[in-house]
DNA sequence: AATTCGGGGAC
DNA sequence: GTCCCAGAATT
């Protein structure tokens, strides 16, 4: 249990006024809140982790329409599956969702669970992807905290502290099972999402619109701009990389990157080993590209490569594979 | 408890 | 430029 002290309006009022703010200022056309199924839930779902609805809207499209059903996904190639996920990042999704399917049709008969310790067990869901799932697409008892339910309950119950600690997120989920109700999910869920993303936004929210404005301690105590307590920021390292030009015959010669570290799984120049080389290689020409984590500076060169290391690629080809957008930028200008 | 995973929207 | 996004897995 939760005290009333942080938990400050009663539960039923809560879901009530949400649900009514949610029915007039909600979002209702998204395309994942058409026909929900398990499936297309968590196709979204795990699409959506990070990453901005305007941003995922086009790859959503495009891998339900060539992956319609757990079983077309499962069985697609993995060159198929990272091809309709290069641009989107954080590339272990993408394997980790070709997994889940494969899984759900192996080792749960094609059948999607329908609890949240039987969804958190698929590869690639966690605790809010499985509240996520148990709230839109079975309509069923799913406590969610993203970053946007973190924000808002931040700034409603006035918590200090990292939005992200350890201390912070455990009352979070406890304020969002205590506050998440037995029924009407689907549009509670929805909701919290909503007036995160739309209303209680990191820079000048609009309080104005909010039906929980005379109960936010944020706003009641003129803390808004304080709360969530801010991330420290730091500095970002930056790293000298050098990639390899081999092209011959109007090919050119990639190797796919390990499922761990940057662009895993995905095509891409074959990386120099650092402790192999011992000089200097003609340059084919650089480019810079900025991570979350670091900076890359790259050099590309002209370097032996060994042949069984990888495979040959024409500049058709080239489309149906995922490429870093960096590494298919710097091809498109000097292939050819 | 910290770090590692991307890329881009919004400002 | 900065901040942060419908987080999860690994160390």
């Amino acid at each position: 249990m939760i005290s009333t002290d942080i938990a400050h309006i009663p539960a039923p009022e809560f879901a009530q006024r949400l649900l009514e703010w949610a029915a007039e200022q909600g979002r209702h056309d998204l395309p994942w809140q058409i026909d929900a199924t398990p499936y297309s839930v968590l196709v979204s779902e795990i699409m959506l982790q990070q990453t901005q609805v305007a941003t995922v809207i086009p790859y959503y499209q495009r891998w339900l329409k060539s992956f319609p059903t757990v079983e077309i996904l499962a069985n697609a190639h993995e060159d198929q599956v990272m091809a309709h996920w290069q641009g989107l990042g954080y590339y272990s999704r993408a394997r980790n969702l070709h997994k889940a399917a494969k899984y759900v049709l192996d080792s749960c008969n094609g059948q999607f669970p329908n609890d949240l310790k039987g969804l958190e067990a698929i590869p690639g869901v966690g605790r809010y992807t499985a509240g996520a799932v148990m709230s839109f697409a079975y309509d069923n008892f799913g406590p969610i905290v993203d970053g946007n339910v973190r924000r808002l309950f931040c700034r409603l119950f006035g918590i200090d502290g990292l939005p992200t600690s350890t201390a912070v997120t455990k009352t979070l989920w406890a304020l969002a099972e205590h506050y998440t109700p037995q029924t009407r999910n689907r549009n509670f869920a929805q909701g919290l999402l909503d007036m995160g993303a739309t209303l209680c936004t990191p820079k000048s929210p609009k309080c104005e619109r909010c039906c929980f404005a005379d109960d936010c301690i944020a706003k009641t105590q003129d803390r808004v701009t304080e709360l969530p307590t801010p991330k420290p920021k730091k500095v970002i390292p930056t790293k000298n990389v050098e990639f390899i030009w081999h092209v011959k015959h109007h090919k050119i010669f990639l190797q796919k990157r390990p499922d761990s570290g940057i662009w895993g799984g995905l095509w891409c120049l074959p990386e120099s080993d650092e402790n192999q080389v011992e000089e200097k290689a003609k340059s084919v020409g650089k480019f810079k590209h900025t991570f979350s984590h670091y900076k890359l500076d790259a050099t590309v060169v002209h370097r032996p490569v060994s042949d069984e290391t990888g495979q040959w690629f024409s500049q058709q080809e080239l489309r149906d594979i995922g490429l870093p957008k960096p590494i298919q930028s710097f091809i498109d200008k000097h292939f050819e």
